[in-house]
DNA sequence: TATTTTGTTATCATATATGATAACCTTTTT
DNA sequence: AAAAAGGTTATCATATATGATAACAAAATA
């Protein structure tokens, strides 16, 4: 354990009292929102990145990518992986 | 009125047999779905392009672009959209 | 423990989204 | 009818999403 190690629990509450990042978060929201709900519907109809990725077109690294929430998907690509899913992609404003 | 002039309404049924029609319009279901509840949700705030733009860091020619459906936004820029509005995006798969 | 399956990460090439400007068209207002 | 405001379209530059491959890591299973 070096100098530069940190506890995460330890400085999350600091964290959060950051106005920027506290609002950089709530941005991010949808965008885990989404992404959990495919990794979950995933998962229930027991199907590998593999399989999601030959029904919907592309390989499993690009779903792996997509599931990492490191990137930021395009509309079309949400509404085709939830097709492979066998689910309709439901969007509105609240 | 010449001879390549046909009348949509003539037309929409039988396009709307063509299963290659109907699954790409299916397909372009949720886009057009988000995008009328955009434009619907602007007019209702009396915003003009214009004015949508600045709030959301654009400009008007792309707000218009986004308004025409012709093209396949991000879902980062969905977000910063309905930002603009004071709305929040629900996204979720039914 | 060895093998196989599943998921991750890095990287490259290409397509396309996005920001920006400008010219134009349409609608509203004076 | 002229002017102003609002919306559209074309275009360019740049950033980034996406497809693809490969090598690796982790998890499951024999």
């Amino acid at each position: 354990m070096n100098d530069l190690t940190v506890n995460f629990s330890e400085i999350k509450e600091s964290f959060m009292e950051d106005e920027k990042f506290k609002s950089d978060y709530e941005k991010l929201k949808p965008r885990y929102d989404i992404i959990s709900e495919i990794i979950k519907a995933r998962k229930e109809k027991k199907l590998t990145q593999e399989e999601l990725a030959f029904k919907v077109g592309t390989r499993k690294s690009n779903i792996s990518r997509l599931e990492s929430g490191s990137y930021n998907p395009s509309l079309d690509f949400l509404i085709k992986i939830a097709e492979g899913l066998d689910k309709e992609l439901k969007i509105n404003m609240k």
